[in-house]
DNA sequence: AGCACGCCGACT
DNA sequence: GTCGGCGTGCTC
């Protein structure tokens, strides 16, 4: 006898597990996990759709009480399947429960309350209404009464709202409803999102010979079988998006259909007109804004076939088309791309596996590729495609690195160094626009002497030390403290601290040194309000600022053709984040900053203000030189057994109680240990999570390192049931992450 | 979500 | 006692 896990496809948190149940003799075969079964659920054993999550020959509750499942009820739902054998692998991959994988995956879970809105209705006239209203007070039924009550107030009741808000439940209604007195309608709700009908066509550029080069060889990979997927690597304005759109344009020609995602930064008003411009109502385009129900009538859409393109961050890599073509990421090393939540997948890994599974091509594209990638390219499990050239050859701007440690020994206090003053009183001469832009990344905590630029770093992680508001310096890895220090171990002097510069500083510090000068600020502060992102973009845009100051989001692929002048103040805060991919950040923020210079007709320039001018990564970028930052990276990581060298698995633990959390993490730890030792794998932590605490949660977090996955990954798999047998870890929350 | 079960107030 | 409304909890 065979038992088959099944969750029921009821929208609701209550029955969110599986249940087990017999599968018939003539099932056995044919039954597989991903299919949609008809099961009997409940006490009237009415017929439900139920999703198939595992299988097995020993059952795990009582055979007498256990039910058999009716049939197998996939014709179309191909597709479905697809994604909940998607599904099933991250939990695999990412050591999720299945319920949080289906939920990921399948948004369709939540049509019953998001796609059919309910409402309750009169069925009798006004006066009939009051008669009944008032039997029903001098009788017992007060909810009933109070549903008629609030039905003649209102007329239409939504069916939610009022169960919540007086607490009617179907008990109270039926009666009712039976009597005909009251009637349950449904109205399809519609939802819009930016309407794409309004904006006019716009025809595919030609492609200039580079571009053609690149789509030509993305089409030798093509004839392959199977295809590999595609690396590009172009350089900042090199006219990535105009080779996806060829792409594109050939798959939906082929009648498949192409999901493109984008990091969520990018999905600005330009992006979005762009692509309806260019394939109209062939496209939908998504974003975190939107709710369950109307992501999932964009995805019903998809499913229906009604669209043919989906644009949007990576949750558009779950949209429900029957025949994929073509996946493309686009600034494929972004952060966002990986999950928060559990489970905490990345986009690319996924993509990748949704791509194999439904011999779908893969396109990734990105000017600083993330290590993982490029090194899969090297290997040739990834095609390499170059586009060197920028846009009608326009030179990539010219690069300067002015030493910050130089500029203090000279008596300049000022977050701008003498030559970057003098090139924005040039641009300012010559009406031409200048970026400034502020890195923030890891800006909080870490401690730094002023005068040689030493960071206070951990003996043992090569990571920086995050001073805490108890004035102790703490390394987040594996939890070494040390108390504060007064002067800088290196150079002695006392001129050591958090580093403390925002971009409001930067803002009053420019209009003292250029009082005529026009002056945008885009940071949170300013962008918090909705569509003053656009606005601020738009103006100046238009040339109606001279100076735009702000954090990384001004970093991002905009086009700005009168920008001539980059500035990157204190180019190297990120380098400090605790953190082993802050030189990579650092090296990508930097390489798209200066890629914002120059993109017009004149040529540009950068300045990158830097208290590390030596190091690889502002070297690099400075000389816009990726495969030189590569080989320093990959040598670094490969020393250290970081990823993409080795792989690593950390396990967060948090929960309320910061006691109970500490002797759940020890017992799990010396559980780790004891398994880990069998591989003769050390164990870093338990240590605080970078963020050690979040609303009153604490978080500490373990971490695992090794070059063979399948090794982490047995590790995960045996630490998982030693958590499902133990009930102590029930009020705690676990989570994997594996890199 | 839908169904049974059990509590509790009201009425024969 | 008993009838029926209404909240609660379970569903393999």
């Amino acid at each position: 006898m065979t038992y088959a896990d099944i969750i029921v496809d009821i929208s609701h948190e209550k029955v969110d597990r599986s249940f087990q149940y017999k599968v018939p003799e003539e099932l056995q075969h044919k039954l597989q996990v991903g299919m949609v079964v008809t099961i009997p659920f409940g006490n009237g054993n009415h017929e439900r759709k139920g999703y198939v999550i595992g299988l097995s020959d020993t059952p795990a509750f009582d055979t007498s009480r256990m039910k058999e499942l009716t049939g197998i009820c996939s014709s179309e739902e191909t597709t479905e399947e697809r994604l909940i054998a998607l599904a099933a692998w991250m939990k695999n991959q990412y050591g999720s429960t299945m319920v949080q994988a289906l939920k990921t995956v399948l948004p369709v879970r939540e049509k019953v309350k998001a796609k059919e809105k309910r409402y309750i209705i009169l069925n009798v006239s006004e006066e009939e209404a009051e008669k009944i209203a008032g039997k029903l007070e001098s009788g017992r039924c007060k909810a009933r009464a109070r549903l008629v009550r609030a039905l003649l107030e209102e007329k239409k009741l939504d069916y939610t709202k009022a169960s919540k808000e007086f607490g009617m439940t179907a008990s109270v209604l039926r009666p009712l409803a039976d009597e005909g007195i009251v009637q349950v309608v449904q109205d399809e709700v519609y939802r819009m999102t930016v309407d794409g009908a309004n904006i006019p066509h716009e025809e595919l550029s030609i492609l200039t010979e580079p571009q053609q080069e690149a789509f030509d060889q993305i089409q030798e990979e093509w004839k392959a079988d199977p295809p590999r997927p595609v690396l590009i690597h172009g350089v900042t304005g090199s006219g990535k998006t105009q080779v996806y759109m060829k792409l594109i344009r050939q798959v939906i020609d082929e009648g498949k259909q192409v999901i493109v995602l984008v990091p969520e930064i990018a999905l600005t008003y330009q992006t979005v007109r762009r692509f309806y411009g260019w394939f109209g109502e062939k496209v939908s385009v998504l974003n975190s804004r939107l709710s369950a129900g109307e992501r999932y009538d964009q995805f019903k859409r998809a499913k229906r076939g009604e669209i043919q393109i989906m644009v949007g961050p990576r949750s558009a890599l779950f949209t429900p088309f029957s025949n994929l073509g073509l996946i493309i990421i686009d600034e494929e090393h972004e952060q966002s791309y990986k999950s928060e939540n559990s489970p905490r997948y990345h986009a690319r890994e996924t993509a990748l596996y949704r791509a194999q599974m439904e011999n779908a091509r893969l396109v990734l594209g990105s000017a600083t590729p993330s290590l993982e990638a490029y090194t899969k390219a090297k290997d040739g499990e990834f095609r390499l495609v170059k586009l060197d050239a920028r846009f009608e050859d326009r030179p990539l701007p010219k690069v300067s690195v002015v030493d910050l440690r130089e500029e203090l020994r000279e008596g300049n206090r000022s977050v701008l160094s003498r030559s970057l003053r003098k090139a924005i009183e040039n641009r300012l001469k010559c009406g031409e626009q200048a970026i400034l832009f502020l890195n923030r990344r890891g800006y909080a905590g870490f401690v730094s002497c002023r005068s040689c630029g030493e960071v206070l770093k951990c003996p043992h992680c090569d990571v920086a030390l995050t001073e805490h508001n108890n004035g102790r310096l703490v390394c987040h890895y594996c939890g070494y403290e040390q108390p504060r220090v007064e002067k800088c171990p290196v150079c002695g002097s006392p001129y050591i601290g958090g580093f403390k510069a925002g971009t409001q500083q930067i803002e009053q510090v420019l209009h003292k040194n250029f009082p005529k000068a026009r002056i945008l600020r885009m940071d949170y502060d300013t962008t918090r309000a909705k569509g003053s992102y656009e606005k601020i973009l738009s103006s100046f845009a238009a040339h109606e600022a001279d100076i735009l100051v702000g954090t990384q989001m001004i970093v991002k692929g905009h086009d700005f053709p009168d920008v001539t002048l980059v500035g990157a103040l204190a180019a190297d805060l990120s380098l400090n984040a605790a953190d082993y991919r802050c030189a990579e950040r650092t090296f990508q923020l930097l390489t798209q900053a200066v890629g914002r210079s120059g993109r017009g007709t004149k040529p540009g320039e950068a300045i990158i203000q830097s208290y590390h001018p030596d190091h690889y990564s502002i070297q690099t970028a400075a000389a816009q030189d990726y495969e030189a930052f590569y080989q320093e990276e990959m040598a670094y990581r490969m020393l250290m057994d970081y990823p993409p060298a080795a792989h690593m698995l950390s396990v967060l633990v948090s929960g309320e109680n910061e006691e109970l959390l500490e002797q759940g993490m020890d017992y799990l730890a010396k559980f780790v240990e004891r398994i880990a030792s069998r591989y003769r794998i050390p164990v870093i932590g338990p240590a605080y999570a970078a963020v050690g605490k979040v609303n009153d949660i604490y978080r500490k977090v373990l971490y695992l390192k090794h070059r063979d996955e399948r090794i982490l990954q047995d590790i995960k798999d045996k630490t998982e049931k030693y958590i499902e047998l133990n009930s102590g870890f029930r009020r705690l929350y676990i989570q994997f992450d594996y890199t």
